[in-house]
DNA sequence: ATAAAACTTTACATCTTTGTAATGTTTTTG
DNA sequence: CAAAAACATTACAAAGATGTAAAGTTTTAT
């Protein structure tokens, strides 16, 4: 269970044209020396985006990409989405890579089940953040990121809370 | 963003040690048949599960693999670790595969901070979820899976105020 | 108009993941 | 002790993901 290289850099490019706002503009190229990618990667990974209407293009001479919503308006889980696909496998049981036709757990599979609910609560999560949420992270420098305290204590509490009592109490 | 083949298929035949216990044994093809794998490569999986010390092997006439621990003692983040290693690339910023030779974003990186936040939250409820739980939640049978529920209620509230009031106000 | 700048598209080489094949080693049973 | 059953290991073919290369199209500035 990995994020893929497309979503990673796919969302730092978004990023950047993120912080420009909704006026601003950049090139392929400007965007790949800020990101450190290649140019024709950079025009890759743009291009995706511009299919999942997350960027739009203008040509030509004076031209470039610019984010198209407000970055409070997309959330992460549109970005990895677009660039990535869903997060599980939509015919997990019906695709089956064995040697029967079909999965041998098509009606039971409990597999599924957890998966799905894997699935559920990170798509959660990341439809909480915004593009903007990450912006506003990386003006702070506080040395620790939201994220560490994240990490290390707080929310780890009130999530021990919903595992215990709310998940393990319905299973 | 997906759950490799290596860790669904993985976690399936550790299922299938599970439900016979501590005690219980099953050969390769046992499982090859149950789970509607094909035997070599049902073998490479139980090799892993072996190598991470999940599962122990009994060579000989009269072999076959048993699940090391109780059901209830071995969480799916174990599990998912042992078949498709860490879920964020432990070296994300170092080892960059852009132009340059290390990521532009090394000492702020904004996307490698919410990475981290979103690879906490999918270990805590991996760690939060024993085989056990799977093997509970296969026997209901009821229609709905306990999945099913935790995605279209319950849990949804208590996770929007997570992101909502720790996460976000800490932002 | 024409050249430059910038987006677009397609094709391709490379690497990783997936799954198979084949061969070797260990233990039991007759 | 020899054959069968079962695990172990290594090598390899196929598919997918990654990143590059090259040629094409659009607009602007001169």
């Amino acid at each position: 269970m990995r994020i893929s290289s497309l979503e990673e850099y796919g969302l730092r490019c978004l990023l950047a044209l993120a912080r420009e706002g909704c006026e601003g503009q950049l090139s392929i190229t400007d965007i790949a020396e800020m990101e450190g990618l290649s140019v024709p990667y950079t025009s890759k990974l743009l291009s995706i985006l511009r299919k999942s209407d997350l960027v739009s293009a203008v040509r030509g001479r004076k031209g470039g990409f610019c984010i198209k919503r407000k970055p409070d308006e997309i959330t992460l889980l549109e970005v990895i989405t677009a660039l990535g696909g869903p997060l599980i496998n939509p015919d997990h049981c019906s695709k089956f890579s064995g040697k029967l036709d079909t999965c041998v757990h098509v009606d039971s599979c409990s597999v599924h089940g957890v998966l799905d609910t894997l699935a559920g609560t990170i798509e959660l999560f990341l439809s909480k953040t915004t593009l903007q949420d990450l912006i506003e992270q990386g003006n702070r420098q506080t040395g620790f990121t939201p994220a560490d305290t994240l990490l290390t204590g707080g929310i780890q509490d009130s999530t021990k809370e919903i595992n215990t009592l709310d998940y393990k109490e319905r299973l």
